[in-house]
DNA sequence: CTGAATCCCAAATGATACTG
DNA sequence: CAGTATCATTTGGGATTCAG
């Protein structure tokens, strides 16, 4: 285990903040999460289960704990029977949106050129 | 296809564009080689293995060539000995800096947010 | 309806030794 | 110097089942 070689954020023993950043979006599903959240406001978790084609329901759970963890995204249960639990974006989260927009932009110059 | 990946943007079909991003920038390693070689411009690999911390030689090297295949970045080769090869940032990966000076800005200000 | 708990496999990364 | 090759380990994610 040579030296600094910590990647929480928590510990703040970084090599650059870029790596932070990509910690949150990154894994399979966090950008698409939060690009749902951020173009479609507040969901429901069933509703994004919907949205998000393909994903499972635990990868939906373990990956909004995260970002929830990170306070990019806010949970709100409502101790009803069902239960209702809305997802949204936080300030952080919202700031996260200009980025996620230029990489959308710049993978679809990059499709564009590959073909 | 473990380690040495193939080009998936050709044959994959995405959710999004922003995955095409994430997918060329993220890996352990990826987004600090881009940042080094934008900010300090072409690299020899020995350089580029001493300006990033903690790399193995193994990684460097994989990643790398991942990179070079996207289009990211461009390598030469001299054919002399001991061998010298230069790498440096391609159109397309002048073009991903803006996105990760971004991604830098808003770690910072996660982490401030955070002390 | 939302989500926790397991089990399991594939993929990513690391350690180390070797080479033109 | 700039890589390969091999093996070991860690991590991420999918399928399935159970629960309040």
């Amino acid at each position: 285990m040579p030296e600094d070689r910590i990647n929480k954020v928590s510990c703040s023993n970084y090599r650059c903040e870029i790596e932070i950043t990509l910690e949150i979006i990154s894994g399979k599903w966090n950008a698409l999460i939060l690009w749902t959240l951020g173009k479609e406001g507040k969901k429901r978790f069933g509703e994004l289960k919907k949205s998000i084609s393909g994903i499972t329901q635990k990868m939906l759970t373990q990956q909004l704990k995260s970002l929830e963890k990170y306070d990019i995204i806010t949970r709100v249960a409502y101790d009803v029977s069902p239960p209702i639990v809305e997802y949204s974006l936080t300030e952080k989260g919202l700031r996260l949106m200009p980025i996620l927009e230029e990489m959308d932009i710049w993978g679809k110059e990059y499709i564009k050129d590959h073909k």
